[in-house]
DNA sequence: GGAGGCCTCGGAAGG
DNA sequence: CGAGGCCTCC
């Protein structure tokens, strides 16, 4: 046997030379499954498989890359030659290879969640629906669900129950939407995510000959965190493993976070009942944390009934307990957190990366920051707007996505008058209201604006027409010029470059410089030999040039932390619990383990959110290496007011030998006297009646007097709140205001604005009614002022 | 055409 | 409170 082998305990390496049939493997928090199926991969190459034929699929590019790594150390160079990645990145390729049998083109785009969005918007606009019933985020929501269970739209508008669902919730019209969203994509030869695993699912339902030759290349199958799969994933790894059987999942019930967004535990179960042959293999022996934290784990989960049966255990040392600390508000929790992470630091000689910072909802990282800026921790957070979220970069991305398939309706949209080209709204609404009538793509239409049918004036179209050479000429430059000759050519013919230069405010400065950046990201992958990730390089049609349509087939699957790096990686992590899956630290902080915030108010009115919720706690609890710290504040701000909060459940939910209250000195409370929906009653370990609170005890506006400052935490100083809506004019929020008529107005008159208060006009220049007066306004200076709009009421 | 005020609304998140 | 979409005004 392999020296490897010694390295694993008796579960993982069963685990890992079972390579034959269809095998499952649960692996408990901490039991070291990431290690079990490099191990296994590398157990496949030594002997003898064909790493061609290994395919392994993950949920995150960070996972995939994390993972070719760990391979690349234990097998080596034949590493490079696994087919590994993300099902979408995966699924994408293979799309590209058979695009003609689905009847799209092989460059087709990838339409990103806003893109998505911003499609649905315009079908809503031009179905005048109103987008207070018809949300572009529920109908995508909606769609999105039947394409992850296998419906199209025609399946979708003949299906009876959907249909009276949809009428049913006021949105009859859903399925006309799904088909208009659906000719859109393809008219623009685009997919949106959902579509990538739909129309992979279509391409081997609809050939078998495809099907069997995938079949056969992919002998031995794995898929990481199997819990998150959704069925449409499910069904498609069935597919490719029909024919060997060897598939391997590995998943942990306890850590399914993702059912709101589709993931299926079900799944799970299937498995079961479709490969009667299954072997299970249970990773119990947890690696990572201390006795205490993980019997607390195991306490929590227990309050769960939907679970597989599953026993973790530790021999690593007790450790301390688990600490929990109570704050007065938000900002309080803030400070506590950030001293006690700089004196475990001092105490324990510790740096800032052991420890991190993990809450339910992003919002609550404020307080966090603040008060770790005050003590000069480093810190860093994690999420938040990305780099190719950048209003910048995503201009500049859709002007190469044009250059690749400018049939990209949505890229079009974006940029055809950005800078401006003097292609406004008007001209562009007509040219979609004709592509949309006649079926064809935007870019056709407007490539057609002499001959076609759209009412333009010359001007326009001579304008529309220089748009569209432009485009056609980097189509013409794309094969044979380098990613980043074209994107350095198309950055400067386009005008985007000049623009961002010439706005030389410190953000103009910065737009600028993020754009640059995305150049030498280019510049990186033209000159480095790097393949993308998930395919070997032996698989790309090799004709020497690293073009631009490769770079964005790179990096149209990419997002958030993909491209932050960051020299110092000695900081404090800040992160959603969500976004801490798979990572471990050794101090963990978990703040904010309060009622309607964690469990998240959304999730307490059914069991199966509840449990969600649980295993995301359990999630955060795992994360912790040594130490473990719990935090919660009686009230803190949410959305501008403040509001009270109760400890969570999942507190009291911990075996209670594992804790260590600090500071939590039971303490009467009051509640809402409409507080009466307690489904749960009885003191808890904190030394107050758990309660469901009505809207969480947000101290309702209208209740208050506009002048009176809300009631404060006394953490908060008062007047630390900044005074908001100061109005300059002296008449602001009269209602009464009657402008006098604009031909009146004369030079030297005293005059009253509604905006900008009063002030004497200097001057008046040109012919009424396009004449414009000079008025020096006591407040806000001289200003140029059009007569006819300026509504000025004349002062005596 | 574009800047800025007004209004609305708010969940966590992968690709 | 803050982000983002929409609308108004110049």
């Amino acid at each position: 046997m392999s020296e490897y082998l010694q390295e694993l305990n008796e579960a993982q390496s069963d685990a890992v030379v079972q390579t034959e049939g269809p095998i499952m493997i649960i692996a408990g928090a901490g039991s070291g499954k990431t290690r079990v199926l490099t191990y296994r991969i590398a157990h496949l190459l030594n002997n003898g498989v064909d790493a061609f034929q290994i395919l392994a699929l993950t949920f995150t590019n960070k996972a995939a890359r994390e993972m070719k790594e760990r391979i690349n150390k234990v097998a080596g160079a034949e590493a490079k030659n696994l087919w590994m990645g993300t099902f979408h990145s995966v699924f994408a390729k293979i799309l590209r290879i058979e695009a003609d049998k689905i009847g799209f083109p092989t460059n087709f785009t990838i339409y990103d969640s806003d893109d998505s969005k911003s499609l649905m918007r315009d079908i809503l606009k031009e179905q005048s629906l109103d987008d207070k019933t018809y949300k572009p985020s529920v109908v995508l929501n909606r769609i999105s669900n039947a394409k992850n269970n296998l419906y199209n739209w025609q399946q979708y508008a003949h299906n009876p129950e959907v249909q009276s669902e949809d009428k049913s919730t006021g949105r009859p019209l859903t399925a006309t939407l799904f088909e208009m969203y659906s000719k859109r994509c393809f008219n623009a030869s685009a997919m949106d995510f959902d579509d990538i695993l739909y129309y992979t699912w279509k391409l081997f339902q609809e050939h078998p000959e495809v099907l069997y030759k995938y079949q056969n290349k992919f002998k031995y199958i794995m898929v990481d965190e199997f819990q998150d799969t959704n069925y449409v994933q499910y069904v498609i790894v069935r597919k490719l493993s029909a024919q060997h059987e060897n598939i391997c999942v590995v998943g942990d019930d306890a850590q399914s976070i993702y059912a709101f967004r589709g993931a299926n535990i079900q799944n799970i179960l299937n498995f079961e009942k479709d490969y009667p042959e299954l072997r299970t293999f249970k990773l119990e022996q947890n690696y990572r944390s201390t006795k205490v934290i993980v019997q607390a784990a195991n306490s929590i989960i227990a309050k769960n009934k939907n679970q597989l049966k599953k026993d973790v255990w530790t021999d690593n040392h007790f450790g301390e307990k688990i600490k929990v600390i109570k704050s007065l508000s938000d900002n309080e929790e803030g400070n506590m957190v950030a001293n006690s992470i700089f004196q475990e630091k001092m105490n324990h000689q510790l740096h800032n990366k052991d420890f991190a910072i993990l809450y339910r909802t992003n919002a609550q990282s404020r307080s966090m920051e603040e008060a770790l800026r005050r003590l000069n921790i480093p810190y860093r957070v994690y999420g938040g707007t990305s780099f190719y979220n950048r209003k910048e970069i995503k201009d500049l991305l859709a002007y190469f996505r044009l250059a690749i398939n400018p049939s990209d309706e949505e890229a079009v949209k974006r940029i055809i008058n950005y800078p401006t080209r003097g292609i406004g709204k008007t001209t562009l609404d007509k040219l979609v209201s004709t592509a949309v009538n006649e079926g064809k793509s935007l870019w056709e239409t407007l490539c057609n604006v002499e001959t076609g049918s759209t009412q333009l004036n010359s001007g326009t179209r001579d304008k529309i027409s220089a748009f569209a050479t432009m485009v056609k000429s980097w189509q013409i430059m794309l094969p044979t010029y380098n990613a980043y000759d074209l994107a350095h050519h198309i950055s400067g013919a386009c005008g985007l470059l000049t623009e961002l230069y010439a706005d030389r405010t410190p953000e103009g400065i910065s737009h600028y410089e993020n754009v640059q950046e995305l150049l030498n990201g280019i510049k990186e992958f033209c000159d480095s030999g790097d393949v993308p990730l998930e395919v070997p390089s032996a698989e790309i049609a090799e004709n020497g040039i690293r073009t631009l349509d490769l770079y964005l087939q790179d990096i149209a699957l990419l997002t958030d932390a993909d491209k932050d790096k960051d020299d110092d990686d000695n900081k404090v992590m800040l992160m959603t619990i969500h976004s801490a899956k798979g990572l471990e630290f050794m101090n963990v902080y978990v703040v904010g383990m309060e009622e309607a915030l964690f469990p998240s108010q959304l999730a307490l009115n059914s069991r199966t959110e509840l449990e969600e919720e649980r295993r995301l706690f359990y999630v955060a609890v795992t994360r912790a290496e040594r130490k473990l710290t719990l935090s919660y504040a009686v009230s803190r701000y949410k959305w501008g007011n403040l509001i009270n909060s109760a400890p969570s459940r999942f507190l009291e939910e911990i075996d209670e030998e594992c804790l260590e209250l600090i500071n939590t000195v039971p303490k009467a409370r009051t509640y809402n006297d409409d507080d009466t929906r307690s489904s749960w009653g009885g003191e808890n370990n904190f030394g107050m009646k758990q309660r469901y609170t009505n809207q969480n005890g947000i101290q309702k506006k209208t209740e208050t007097p506009k002048n009176s400052t809300p009631p404060k935490p006394s953490g908060i100083p008062a007047g630390f709140k900044k005074v908001t809506n100061a109005q300059p004019a002296s008449n602001a929020g009269n209602s009464d205001f009657v402008a006098d008529e604009p031909s009146k107005i004369q030079v030297g008159m005293n005059v009253n604005h509604q905006r900008f208060g009063n002030g004497q006009v200097i001057s008046i220049e040109g012919r009424f009614p396009d004449s414009k007066a000079i008025i020096l306004f006591e407040q806000e200076g001289q200003k140029q002022l059009l007569l006819k709009f300026a509504k000025l009421k004349i002062l005596n």
